[in-house]
Parts: C-alpha cells; sequence; structure tokens
DNA sequence: GTAACCCCTGACATCAATGTCAGGGTCAAG
DNA sequence: CTTGACCCTGACATTGATGTCAGGGGTTAC
C-alpha cells in the first residue's frame, strides 16, 4: 500500500506519515523504485498515532511507549509504560486546566468591574498594584498543533 | 530612568521592555546618547502589559486596546474595546478549557481500563475503531510564552 | 587608562507538527 | 510521447515572546 492511501485511511496527511517514519514512530520497507510501502498493520498505527497526539502527546512521548501497544485482533495488551505516560501527560493537562481558570476568573473580575458603567472600579487586571517584580509564568500548552490543530 | 531600572521595577527582563517598544505598546525618548529614557507612567505601563501577557493576552491584541485605558491616581477608565477584547479571550480560554477537559476525560477512560489488570480492556484511547479519517483540531493555546512562561 | 557596569542594534534560537515549494523520478493511460 | 497523478528528498515557513550572542559604545570609579 502506497503512502496516498494510507493517508486517505487514516486521516494523516502525507506529510504527516513521513514525518511519523522520520522520528521512528513508523516504519515503511521499500518497493524497487524507491516508494514507501505499508501494510493494514500501519494503518491501524497512524490512526493510533493520531488519536494520541490529539491526546496531547509529543511524537517523542508517543516513541517512548508506543512498542509498549501490542494490539492482537480486538485485544489492546499495554505495559506500564503507557499508563505511566498518560498519567504524566494528565497531571499536565490538569496544570494547564487550573492556569486557564485562574486567567479565566481574573477576565471575570475585569468585565465585572467594566459594566459597573462608572469607572471608580479598579479591576485587578487593570490595577497597577502588583508590587512584586517576579515574573509569573504559564505553561506552554504542550497540545496538539499543526495540522491537527483549528484555524480560528 | 533606563531601561535596566524599568526592567528592575517591572519585572520584565530589558529585553522584554525593547521587544514592547518595537510593538508599540510603548514609547521611550532618548537621551543624548542613544539610551531610552522612561518615567513613572512607563513603569506602569509596563507592569500592565506584563499582567495582560500573563492573562494570555498578545502584544498584537494589547495593541488594540492599550490606548483605550486611561488611568487617573487610583481610578482606571477603560472604553468598551477592552471589555470586548476581554470577552474574546474569555471565549477562547473557556474553548481550550472544553478541550481540556475531552482530552482529561479520555485519559481517564484509558487509565481505568489499563488499571483492569488484564487485559481484554479495550479503551478508546488505544482501540482502532476510529472509522472517520477526518482529522480533528486543538486549538493552539495562544497564551503567555517566552520569559512569562514556566520551565517544566 | 582600565575594569566593571550599563546601553545600543541586529540576528539567530526556541517549541513541534505540519504546510508548502522546488526539483526531480515513476508509471499507466491516452 | 505526452499528460496526469502519484512518489521521492530536502529545505524553509508557521507561532510569538523571550533568551542569547556578537560587535560596538557610554559612564563611572578606581
Amino acid at each position: 500500500m502506497k503512502i496516498g492511501d494510507v493517508a486517505k485511511r487514516t486521516g494523516a496527511s502525507v506529510r504527516s506519515i513521513r514525518h511519523y517514519e522520520k522520528v521512528g514512530l513508523i516504519r515503511a520497507t521499500r518497493e524497487e523504485n524507491g516508494y514507501r510501502d505499508f501494510d493494514e498493520a500501519d494503518v491501524l498505527l497512524v490512526r493510533r498515532i493520531g488519536r494520541m497526539i490529539r491526546l496531547g502527546f509529543t511524537t517523542e512521548e508517543i516513541a517512548t511507549f508506543l512498542n509498549c501497544i501490542v494490539d492482537d485482533p480486538a485485544t489492546v495488551t499495554t505495559c506500564p509504560k503507557v499508563a505511566a505516560a498518560h498519567r504524566l501527560k494528565l497531571a499536565a493537562i490538569e496544570r494547564q486546566m487550573a492556569d486557564l481558570e485562574t486567567r479565566r476568573q481574573k477576565l471575570l473580575i475585569t468585565l465585572k468591574a467594566a459594566s459597573g458603567q462608572d469607572d471608580t472600579s479598579v479591576p485587578e487586571t487593570l490595577a497597577h498594584a502588583e508590587t512584586n517584580p517576579i515574573a509569573l509564568a504559564h505553561p506552554r500548552h504542550p497540545g496538539a498543533r499543526g495540522l491537527f490543530r483549528r484555524r480560528g
């Protein structure tokens, strides 16, 4: 099966599939003319990789546990690495959610203050009360990007 | 006041302050030797910009409404643009939170299945049941980056 | 005059998956 | 033989605030 077929059957772009091969997530044999040759198992694998990426794993992370997932027909067996990676990702996501929630609250406070017609209110967001010069931080959201990412 | 002093008093790096000037968020007069010269108002402004960035606004977004914020001593007045921008950001954050929540749920499902010792369970995350080849998407999180961002 | 700071500009690096283009093959149908 | 639809590799672009370096100059205290 050629790469274009795999792309159609998985929803991943040809470019992405080549990328997955380059970073070692999949392997492809070559035909005499140099074309990559895939089989049914590769289709399943690429789909799995797509799901992992949509879950927020990077290809580097996926590489650490992908070989730990064995699927016989109708059954999936995993080794502990998989769960460990999932727990880490879960914790990261919860950190991000907490951060977003904080920001959300501050935005709400500002909006509430701004809706109070007159201007005497000094919402935290706009106030220049912050005294500590320590730059805080937001985690950069390690989620999916590129093709899999929304446009707006 | 020189740029290094502003940096110390705001927590922003010298590099960032120069950047804010380049993108038009702040203006600095120049001394004869070419050094930037800032005043007290600039300190407040840089702090405000830092807060906005930590809230997840980009400098480009900030530029659209920063000139709409007027602060007399102890009072902040804003025009409608500010609230509008905040509402947009709020909506974006809520979209991101919903996305994270979806991912979180899927991770939890996988973890639950994986903890069921034996391997007959086929969690959604790992299953290759997905038939539609449509690549979904995650919004790229437009939040704060760089200096203000966490390391881990 | 020289060390030790500070300032200046401009440019490249970071993250990570993907898009996209250039330049070039392969192959089957007409 | 030509057209069209594939395939290949390699490289650059995207995001966006910030780090960091190079190369050069100012200022101050010793």
